[in-house]
DNA sequence: CTTTCTCATAAGTATGTACTTATATGTTGA
DNA sequence: TCAACATATAAGTACATACTTATGAGAAAG
């Protein structure tokens, strides 16, 4: 289920802490990997569970693989936030806007 | 990290759905089992992480414990998406209303 | 008091995850 | 052509997690 990947994508705090980056600006694996305390492979670990989750997205440059932050990745996330609408009675109603100023 | 107690309990598929059941209304934990092809300490395991991220409370009534969602304890995730504002020009400020409508 | 119930905790197991080092794949520049 | 580079993949390891069965703790009912 997608919702569950996007979940397991975002309980580890170093890969929220990778996507945050990335949503900050593109960026490469190298340049990523500097900003961390983990060997390269489990930077592209992370990334790769990410893209899985469709959280970001890639953009490949010669030897280079260029990363940044999917915006309608956490599109289930927020799905799913929206169907406590019942649990919530009124303060849902305006997240169901935001959703729905989103693309689709 | 709170954060990431609150994305780890989420990320289980029974366990969301546990949560959508006590989001309903409130439950005895033999109730809620009955809806489960788990056994009762998976129900009561499943709870008490629950409980750990906030996003459940119990009442104690004799032998039983009922259980209901905790509306304030997904304020963590919706805080983390908001941080989300620089990468999400003008769609993220109708969240940043919904937070401040909510219970602090 | 003792049995029955409701639930929590303990202990064991199988699978998943986050990391490591080593290596493979593909790209660039000397 | 080949050596250095950037990244991905493979394989191994330590720990976490989701379950199970067995048992414990407390309340209610006989």
């Amino acid at each position: 289920m997608i919702e569950s990947e996007v979940f397991r994508a975002l309980a580890d705090p170093t890969r929220r802490a990778v996507l945050e980056r990335v949503a900050a600006r593109e960026m490469s694996v190298g340049e990523l990997k500097s900003h961390f305390a983990v060997s390269q492979p489990a930077i592209s670990q992370h990334l790769a569970a990410l893209k899985g989750a469709g959280l970001v997205a890639e953009r490949r440059q010669g030897r280079f693989a260029y990363y940044r932050a999917d915006p309608t990745g956490i599109t289930p996330l927020l799905s799913w936030v929206e169907r406590y609408r019942a649990f919530w009675p009124e303060r849902i109603e305006k997240l169901k806007d935001v959703l729905k100023g989103m693309d689709p």
